[in-house]
DNA sequence: GTTGAAATAGAACGACCGTTCGATTTTACT
DNA sequence: AGTAAAATCGAACGGTCGTTCTATTTCAAC
């Protein structure tokens, strides 16, 4: 199938959802209205409303892109890495280098809309926890491979370790964005390794400390 | 000095703050109104308006009564332990209860006040910042004194051992009420478990496990 | 009980919200 | 080039927001 041009509405939905993205980035899914967003375009409400339906699908178009742009720089680059410690590795090494240049500066729509929306019903929420459970079940997945492949001690629990990870994460965001603390991109890493140390078998440090990561192999 | 009687503003001041934190707590500083909360007060609008001034006034305020509810649930009654693990360990189960009978089911003002103050300038930011850095440095002197007394190690790193336990509550925040997981409390339990048996020194450890704790106790 | 102050109500304001609808312009295809 | 469809605009809608006024009611001290 040739790539078709794409019709100057799709161009348009484009256009109008990456600045949505900045505009939640920044401010929620809360805080994204339309009229801002007609006027960061230079478009009418009406003409940016069309493309969408609602307000809600809008929402939900930014969840799912910014879940895709997620995965695109932190998941999808790390499955070139070998099963086990290493890639896991990269994943977080992906992942911090992501919130760092990304998600500090601009704000991550995951952590605001997991706020905004976490007692509330309806489809927004319920796209909100498919996607954050669609990565975290990706991260699990890498977690357990370094189990089976001896990286990670038999009796480690993914979950636990998961959630530990995803602590360190969270706290780094809050930090870094409400108390500006620099150091708390350090105190991140820190905290994955300490957590390696506890949860890992020798030769699974060895391999994560070894190599410096060559993030664009093939 | 007699306890006068509270002057009827004052008590309908707190009538109206009472509601305001479990608005706050639910839908956010930002999704607090003042017409939602005359709402639920039966009262007009400017009634409770004149209370506070303004909107930015009675966010603060908000901030102000939860921070002090928090530190009487979670820190003050601490302060009757030893100084040390004991301390820091109660310490730490009050805030876990609190998390998981007042803070899960009705969410958390520092969570989301934090999520959408971050990148915003101003004195309701500001106040944020000052109530959540004044329990994070309770919680660093209680780590100082731990590792003073000998029960963490002396090469802890107060401030790293703090970020990971503040990690630990805001995945549960996350776990629990975006993930409904059930299992989350226990994590976070796990998880500073862990760290301790990281950071501990075998004194410390002993001390903490030891004895059930006597919160009760002068 | 009277009186001055404090507390509350009620209406109105300009602004912005999401959404609808009909008119108009721009695109895409034969 | 002509035409049907797609895209966009502009105005309007009811609603809620924070805030400002001016009344009116309620309180508290003498």
């Amino acid at each position: 199938m040739i790539p078709t041009k794409p019709s100057k509405g799709t161009q348009t939905r484009e256009r109008i959802l990456d600045a949505a993205l900045e505009i939640a980035s920044r401010d929620g899914l809360e805080g994204l209205t339309i009229g801002q967003l007609a006027e960061a375009l230079a478009m009418s409400k009406s003409g940016v409303f069309a493309h969408f339906g609602s307000r809600e699908e809008l929402q939900i178009a930014v969840i799912d892109e910014y879940g895709r742009r997620f995965m695109d720089d932190v998941f999808h680059p790390a499955l070139r890495q070998p099963r086990g410690l290493p890639r896991l590795g990269v994943m977080f090494e992906n992942w911090l280098h992501r919130v760092q240049y990304v998600e500090i500066p601009n704000g991550c729509v995951f952590i605001s809309g997991a706020v905004e929306f976490d007692d509330r019903e309806g489809p927004v929420r319920d796209r909100m926890v498919l996607v954050t459970e669609g990565w975290r079940g990706e991260l699990l997945k890498a977690v357990r491979l370094a189990v089976a492949e001896g990286h990670l001690r038999a009796d480690c629990d993914p979950e636990q370790l998961l959630f530990e990870i995803y602590g360190y994460m969270l706290v780094l965001h809050h930090d870094a964005r409400l108390l500006r603390d620099p150091r708390a991109v350090e105190r991140a890493r820190a905290s994955f390794m300490r957590a390696i140390q506890a949860y890992g078998t020798p030769a699974g440090i060895a391999l994560l400390n070894a190599p410096p990561h060559q993030r664009r192999a093939a």
